[in-house]
DNA sequence: TATAAATTTAACCCTTGAGTCAAATTTATT
DNA sequence: AATAAATTTGACTCAAGGGTTAAATTTATA
């Protein structure tokens, strides 16, 4: 029994197939967050299964390998951050749009039991490959944020990349030390940290 | 012949023992740069010793074992991060001394060939517990500036360890995209940085 | 030139953990 | 009750890599 798993007999629980879909998604949501915690290498795949109340075996009736695993905690990652990143906002400059777009960053890691990891050396080449081009367009979106930023007079000059690769460590940091059981509250810190961002490249 | 060192044999070239930390140094650092790079568990011992032009054997001349390595890596950056806190600069608010700080630390790690590693987690047990110490009294320092600058008014309110969080996951940032080879000058970053981070929690 | 240090060679042992598999068992679906 | 899906058990293979070692060789020091 997958304990991440309290909805998955809610949503159409009779449809095996989706079933399925469900828990893989639970065992790679858990599977990031024991990446995050203690490092892919340092995670075994055993580790994995009985953190979730299963056995390695049953673990690999879910997934192919591990290599997929992790690439699969890039690609969740991703898939949310792409859905944030539809949102568009009219009547907003850059910098007010980049400022929405942050906060739900951080809401998202910070509520959804989505993990946004580091490691991508760790990837075999190939999905290696494919995680840095997904993480480079996102990226660019982002730099394309800034950029108009910079042209509506919202956003202070410099380098738009270095402004974004400032930030997006922060981001990055956060899964590191965050506890959804600790002191911080989601919420709070997605306030604090997108005020600070802002702040931080706002025009004068 | 150990690449990395080129000062070697000038800083006291018949003094065998300072021959031997200094070479040790190197390899230290060389371990740092690829830990960095690819990370830990990604990084053999024979990798190590090769990029530096040596045999695994001939590694194990100069260090104990990997877990060592990976220790001496965080002592290291935290040596070097341990002396810029030091400097006593009288006369100037928190926030100014903060945004001298955060620019040496981003000069030395641009500049140094010291890296601020992340990975804690592969460490042995007594090692970590030693490392997370020590990286919490470096946090703690920060912190305490922080405050000094909410208590003179030059930095604005709110909770000063979600501000240093913000801007120290800038830093460790760094290390996985920064490359001395490539488009950025690390003076560039280092200014760059230390107005961001300066900017981002500034009084009004 | 004699000695000690530094390094190579090339083997070797050992542990960990990924991944597999077949057979048995439990659980859900019809 | 019959069937298919989900999971367990437990054993197994295999490769990678950490770490060791002894003997030979090169290099520096005095």
């Amino acid at each position: 029994m997958v304990y991440l798993i309290m909805d998955i007999n809610v949503k159409e629980p009779f449809n095996r197939d989706r079933q399925f879909a469900l828990k893989r998604q639970a065992v790679i949501r858990a599977a990031g967050l024991d990446f995050c915690k203690r490092g892919y290498h340092n995670t075994s795949m055993t580790d994995i299964a009985s953190n979730l109340g299963l056995t390695k075996a049953a673990l690999y009736y879910y997934v192919k390998n591990k290599d997929e695993v992790l690439f699969e905690c890039h690609q969740q990652a991703y898939d949310a951050m792409d859905i944030l990143l539809e949102k568009k906002l009219v009547g907003k400059n850059g910098l007010e749009q980049l400022g929405v777009l942050y906060c739900d960053f951080v809401r998202m890691l910070t509520a959804s039991g989505i993990s946004l990891l580091t490691d991508v050396n760790s990837l075999s080449e190939g999905n290696k490959i494919k995680v840095l081009k997904r993480r480079g367009k996102i990226e660019r979106k982002i730099i394309k944020l800034v950029k108009q930023g910079q042209s509506d007079g919202s956003i202070r000059e410099g380098d738009p990349r270095l402004h974004v690769f400032f930030f997006m460590g922060a981001l990055n940091w956060l899964n590191a030390w965050y506890d959804n059981s600790g002191h911080f509250k989601g919420d709070d810190i997605a306030l604090h940290f997108a005020t600070q961002m802002r702040l931080g490249i706002a025009a004068a």
